[in-house]
DNA sequence: TTCTTATATCGTATATTTACGATATAAGGA
DNA sequence: TCCTTATATCGTAAATATACGATATAAGAA
């Protein structure tokens, strides 16, 4: 039922923050690339990027920081995957935005 | 059908592009401003803001550079409205985004 | 033409983002 | 304990974003 009675930030600053996070084409992939592999570790992204170990981490670290992503620790590596709840409630947001114009496609 | 051979940018990079623009505070509420006054003129967005005229104009540009919003001169104002047609698209995109998991409810 | 109104753009200061190498940290094997 | 593997974090340089005042620009009125 979505109590969030006391969050710190409302849900719209939530939703920017996820678009943030998401508005950046390494981190944009990033999220594909969790999708296709269901889960992998950050050493799995850092091999299919041209960048740095450190660069591929610190994106990781806003993509989990915006919830988009989580994070669990196997050993000395870290098993990343898609918060998929998180991603319902991003869609389920920008389908409910603007409800006044721009509806896609729906026969009611 | 969507024939867009020779854009210069991807389908991923324009989504991209435009969560970019849509990924800051003040450029998503003026999209809300948009939305609930149909067209409006920069200066009413300018005093429902506690910014300079400088920096709404600048906002405006990457809006409109983003293709979220269309700008007609009319005399010396400017008349600005959603560009409901690339709200559609995007909405669609965040749909049709990461299939394999998040699905918003649907019951097929 | 001159004034007013409404915007856009320029120049610039500050803040944030992005990327990297270097250096922790943490777990497990030899 | 010492080495290897896998990440995270720190410090920092360069690029980009954000905001503003000052200054164009453009249309219409006087």
């Amino acid at each position: 039922m979505e109590v969030s009675v006391n969050s710190k930030i409302s849900e719209q600053e939530r939703l920017v923050a996820m678009l943030k996070a998401l508005s950046n084409p390494v981190r944009f992939q990033i999220m594909e690339m969790l999708a296709a592999c269901q889960t992998c570790i950050t050493n799995d992204i850092v091999l299919k990027t041209p960048l740095a170990q450190a660069t591929v981490s610190q994106h990781l670290k806003v993509l989990r920081e915006a919830d988009l992503i989580k994070g669990t620790t196997t050993g000395p590596a870290t098993c990343y995957c898609i918060n998929e709840e998180s991603i319902r409630w991003l869609k389920d947001q920008i389908n409910q935005w603007l409800p006044d114009c721009c509806q896609p496609e729906k026969e009611t």
